[in-house]
DNA sequence: ATTGAGACCTGTCGGC
DNA sequence: TGCCGACAGGTCTCAA
């Protein structure tokens, strides 16, 4: 599930639980995710409140009190579960659902609200961070801007692919170039843009890395795609969307008056889906 | 320095 | 029905 828009639809539906809550107590069902949970995780969580809860690329970030901060992030297959504990009727079944094979972590809010965190495949991490750590972090430090940011536009795009020999969609996925765009994403931005994910990406630039028109389409098409998905994510109803390109592979290019048909091929071990008509 | 392939782990889906 | 391979929205590491 998780690029940036469901990343961030998940941010804003933990912020009302989680912010300026207490953690009573936490449960670490297992030693470990994608990597070993941080030692004495679960001291160095209890007691401590959240200050707030931000996103960068597709890392949450929970600031607590004590001023190290929670980074997590969803991997593949991550998700959270809110319930709110009755804590009114003892005796009552209360609304906290059945545990899951899955369920990893859980939050106990002394809110009576409990968070749980699932994730099948385990490819999510959770690291606590003091403040310093946040800062020299080997990947976190290095990520590139936030796409709906100001300073995340054509120009800013230019820089950061001039020079890259490398396939355009690859660059795009590179979260060092920009933040938290994942394969959906890109193969949608790459399509409203009507470039080719095979492009070399430095050719959205001049030589010297003043963007092309192609720098200023791709950076807007980023911010419309991400925009709109995040829209739809957040939405009270949320249904999982169909996309312009993504797992359409054999059927016809949603842009107008364009003839093509989507294609999937196998770039970089992920499946790129493009309309070979149009993406130029 | 880049870049592609493989690894991590489980679930689901289509084909036989 | 059951088994098997291919594939999945993310990252990391390693060899070329």
């Amino acid at each position: 599930m998780p690029e940036l828009p469901e990343v961030e639809a998940v941010r804003r539906s933990l912020d009302a639980v989680l912010t300026n809550a207490r953690i009573a107590d936490v449960d670490i069902r297992r030693p470990d995710l994608r990597a070993p949970f941080p030692r004495r995780f679960r001291s160095r969580l209890t007691g401590q409140t959240v200050r707030s809860l931000t996103r960068r690329a597709k890392y949450l970030l929970a600031s607590l009190s004590s001023g190290e901060t929670l980074v997590m992030h969803l991997g593949m297959s991550g998700s959270f579960r809110i319930e709110s504990r009755g804590a009114a009727e003892p005796g009552r079944a209360d609304d906290a659902s059945e545990p899951d094979r899955h369920d990893h972590v859980v939050f106990h809010l002394s809110s009576g609200a409990i968070v749980t965190f699932n994730d099948p495949r385990r490819f999510g991490v959770m690291m606590l961070l003091t403040r310093d750590q946040l800062a020299r972090h080997p990947v976190l430090s290095r990520l590139g801007p936030e796409p709906l940011s100001p300073d995340f536009d054509g120009a800013a795009l230019a820089r950061a692919t001039r020079g890259k020999k490398t396939a355009l969609k690859a660059a795009l996925l590179d979260q060092r170039i920009v933040a938290g765009i994942g394969n959906i994403y890109a193969c949608e931005a790459l399509h409203v843009a009507a470039l080719s994910p095979f492009r070399q990406a430095s050719t959205i630039a001049t030589p010297a890395g003043a963007p092309r028109a192609a720098a200023e389409r791709l950076a807007a098409a980023i911010k419309g795609v991400l925009l709109r998905a995040i829209d739809r994510t957040s939405a009270p109803r949320y249904r999982s969307t169909r996309f312009r390109v993504y797992d359409r592979e054999g059927e016809a290019c949603p842009r107008s008056g364009c003839r093509g048909i989507i294609r999937r091929r196998s770039q970089a071990g992920r499946s790129t889906f493009f309309c070979p008509v149009c993406q130029l």
